[in-house]
RNA sequence: GGCGGAGUGGCCGAGUGGCUUAGGCAAGGGCCUGCAAAGCCCUGUACGCGGGUUCGAUUCCCGCCUCCGCCUCCA
């Protein structure tokens, strides 16, 4: 495949070469699970889910990990809060993470692997790095000891000196730049046994431990949105790096989604639920509207570009179901090269969306023409690239009511055709009067009768 | 202070040193249709501001303005 991605680390887009021929490796920041998912959230993961379809559909054996965080100060304090288990808490979100991942779509990612879980592995890292020197326990901390390690900042082109310095946060560290690796135990706190006294990990060890364990010490791809980029990622990659680990050949990071022109965020309060918009939009609309722009260019939300994607994208759907009803059912083809190329330049989807339309065009084209040869590889072509984007409308997960599957019932087809039928007759003998009226009370119970070329078609109205 | 991103036609949103200057939505005109819907065709001539480089810049360089993000938990 020829597929150049954009490296933050090297600040370039790059030939995506696999670690191990034939296979990719991806882990992507999830869900620190404190809370409900917003549209943001929802963003990255469509984006990675995107990454793994592209490299899926080349052939790749690809393995998606997407950990979750779920002990971490937020979920502690919220739950504490509550008066909940950190545990329940933690859960209870995991849930409506998965719940939003699912609802756009998203495939299951290959592992989703709990910080929790996974303490014996980060204090096999914790020890390989106090044995390099590059950590130290300290009043039953550890920390990774940043002036240690010179390439610290290569990530974010951060220097040690140049970065603002919170509240001190601590009297054991040696240097206010140091971060911790893991926080010795409090009161009320879940704790796990070290060689250094019980505690609870840091946020940046358990990605490093978690990838490591699942993806192996070099793997490909590492993940997120664009503000994990400093300190979060920059850590990791001193952490892994440190320890001797190749780590992430690439690191891949997305744009926000805005609000009002502001980061959405908890803390501004200008953050829009999935669930609130899935009550306005189907999923797969608001994975279109989501999709549609490039990933590392922001999205300021607003309703009327999301009303724009869903007429975008039922045109697309309302073509390969006017190919359905009136040629037949078109199995996934060959993408346009057009599509390929975009796709190939750092997923670029905006260009993707273009080759799709074009296509579209050419098979709305065809088909009025009567040429049902040319719309029905149009079509193929349109379900294959719309696949590969996880917007394929003829996929069960976005099934839509209409006569030509198995949504519709028998027996509503059997009455509707009656009244059609009734309808052509009406028609046939120019009663005009009485074919608009069978046509109005079809439209009065939900049903929108289009004519074609091809006779009459007709389809459940959206809800 | 350090690092980074953005300002494109009515709207969303790509992109490029000039060549049919993406695609979608909305609008106007047309074709088709008994009507409607859908579809197809046509139209609009945009790139924050000021300089510079160039035969030519929205695209390269310099300066400026405005906005946003990270540096503290954050997709």
């Amino acid at each position: 495949m020829d597929l150049r991605l954009y490296d933050t680390a090297t600040r370039e887009q790059r030939d995506f070469v696999p670690v191990r021929p034939g296979a990719a490796s991806i882990y992507v920041c999830g869900a620190t699970v404190q809370g409900l998912p917003h549209i943001g959230h929802v963003r990255s993961g469509l984006n990675y889910d995107v990454l793994r379809r592209w490299l899926t559909h080349a052939g790749l054996d690809v393995l998606l990990v997407r950990n979750v965080t779920d002990i971490e100060d937020k979920v502690l304090a919220k739950s504490a809060a509550a008066h909940r288990p950190w545990w329940e808490w933690a859960a209870t979100y995991e849930r409506a993470f998965q719940a939003a991942y699912a609802a756009l779509g998203c495939l299951p990612a290959s592992i989703e692997p709990r910080a929790s879980g996974h303490v014996p592995q980060m204090v096999e890292l914790m020890e390989r790095l106090i044995a390099s020197g590059n950590a130290y326990a300290a009043g039953g901390d550890v920390y990774f000891s940043v002036r240690s390690f010179p390439a610290y900042g290569a990530l974010s082109r951060q220097k040690i000196d140049e970065v603002v310095q919170g509240e001190p946060d601590s009297d054991t560290k040696r240097d206010q730049h140091d971060f911790a690796l893991w926080k010795t135990a409090k009161p009320g706190e879940p704790s796990w046994p070290t060689p250094w006294g019980r505690g609870r990990p840091g946020w940046h060890l358990e990605c490093s431990a978690m990838a490591t364990m699942y993806l192996g010490r070099e793997f490909d791809i590492h993940g997120g949105g664009i503000d994990l980029v400093f300190p979060h990622h920059e850590n990791e990659q001193a952490q892994s790096h440190a320890a001797g680990d190749p780590f992430a050949h690439f690191w891949l990071h997305n744009a926000w989604v805005t609000m009002g022109g502001e980061k959405m965020s908890k803390s501004l309060g200008n953050t829009l639920s999935i669930d609130a918009l899935l009550q306005r939009v189907r999923g797969v609309e608001l994975r279109y509207y989501l999709v549609g722009p490039h990933y590392r260019s922001a999205i300021e939300f607003s309703d009327a570009a999301l009303q724009e994607s869903v007429a975008a994208y039922r045109r697309i759907e309302s073509f390969v179901h006017r190919v359905r009803e009136r040629v037949g059912t078109p199995e996934p083809g060959a993408l346009c090269a057009e599509f390929v190329a975009a796709m190939d330049d750092d997923l670029g989807t905006p260009g993707a969306l273009a080759a799709v339309h074009n296509t579209v065009r050419e098979g709305n084209t065809a088909l009025d023409a009567g040429e049902h040869r040319s719309a029905l590889d149009a079509a193929s072509s349109v379900r294959a690239m719309t696949a590969v984007l996880g917007l394929d409308p003829l996929d069960p997960n976005w099934a839509r009511a209409d006569n030509g599957g198995d949504t519709a019932s028998d027996a509503l087809s059997n009455l509707v055709d009656d009244l059609l039928a009734q309808r052509q007759e009406a028609r046939a003998r120019r009663d005009f009067a009485a074919a608009d009226e069978v046509r109005g009370r079809l439209t009065a119970a939900g049903i929108v009768v289009e004519d074609s070329p091809d006779g009459p078609i007709w389809s459940l109205k959206d809800a």
